[in-house]
DNA sequence: ATGACGGTGTGGCACCGA
């Protein structure tokens, strides 16, 4: 056993969601933990984003009851991102983008023991845009571009690395209920596309296109018009894998459970599990 | 073109998300 508890011979689980407010989805995120355990597919390092809340109200007793460790980094009522692991405490910890001022809380960077020495793991937020041409969408693309020149010598220095979170894009057609009617607007531009490609050609993967998965398969659905019911949903929140990670990626999987329950986020978790 | 649903903050709604 390692010193988190994991198997030496079971994967690593690493996830990401879109909690959309970490207040109202605390239950929610305590239960699906607690079935990702009994399940026997526990969650190790986990990345949470849109908190809603300062660190200060930051729910680490009830985490650390949970067994994990977090580190947060919070801000009133928008943004912010934690990661949780049931490891040592997550190191070399980092807040937004080095270099990039920002005062929105959207990005937290640390090194966490992987199955095959130490990993470096982004979580990220990505800035939403709300329109093609707006003020938010031009904040988007230079945050976009900033992220990924930081990462360029991130994964140089960390050649281990997992970039997660709410991208806030549907890097292609099928990662869209209505890729036609959509074309062109927000999380489906070709500017979007574009940048999501340039984070791709620093030499990491999109996990789930790694493997053959269902058609029609997202992970952020609509609250209005029945929309998970019907499906109408987005591929926007990804786990991206480095070169040298790669070989290691044993699965990438969505799990829609929790958008079933009463309450729940928007978005649901995405999990990839990396071997030794 | 607008609103629909949900969360927050603060106030009888507005703003934001995707």
């Amino acid at each position: 056993m390692t010193a988190d508890g994991r198997s030496q011979c079971e994967p690593m689980r690493i996830a990401t969601w879109n909690a959309n407010s970490l207040t109202a989805r605390l239950e929610h995120l305590l239960r699906w933990l607690d079935a990702q355990h009994q399940a026997g597919t526990p969650i190790d390092l986990l990345g949470l984003q849109e908190l809603k809340l300062t660190d200060d109200r930051f729910p680490a007793d009830a985490l650390r009851d949970a067994g994990y460790c977090a580190v947060s980094f919070g801000q009133k009522t928008y943004n912010g991102v934690a990661l949780l692991g049931r490891g040592g405490v997550p190191r070399e910890v980092l807040r937004n983008i080095p270099g990039f001022a920002d005062d929105q809380a959207r990005v937290i960077t640390a090194t966490v023991d992987g199955p095959a020495g130490p990993l470096r793991v982004v979580n990220a937020y990505f800035v939403n845009g709300q329109e093609p041409g707006s003020d938010k969408f031009a904040y988007k693309l230079r945050w976009l571009a900033a992220l990924t020149d930081w990462l360029r010598g991130e994964i140089a220095a960390h050649p281990h690395l997992v970039l997660l979170g709410d991208f806030n894009i549907a890097p292609e057609d099928r990662d869209s209920f209505d890729p036609e009617g959509l074309r062109g607007t927000i999380h489906h531009t070709e500017e979007e596309r574009a940048a999501f490609r340039a984070l791709l050609a620093l030499g990491l993967h999109d996990a789930f296109r790694l493997f053959d998965q269902p058609e029609r398969a997202f992970s952020w659905w609509d609250y209005r018009q029945l929309g998970f019911q019907k499906n109408r949903g987005l591929r926007i929140d990804h786990i991206l894998v480095s070169d040298a990670l790669r070989p290691q990626v044993a699965s990438c999987t969505i799990d829609r459970a929790p958008r079933k329950w009463p309450r729940p986020s928007d978005h649901a978790p995405v999990v990839l599990a990396l071997r030794q």
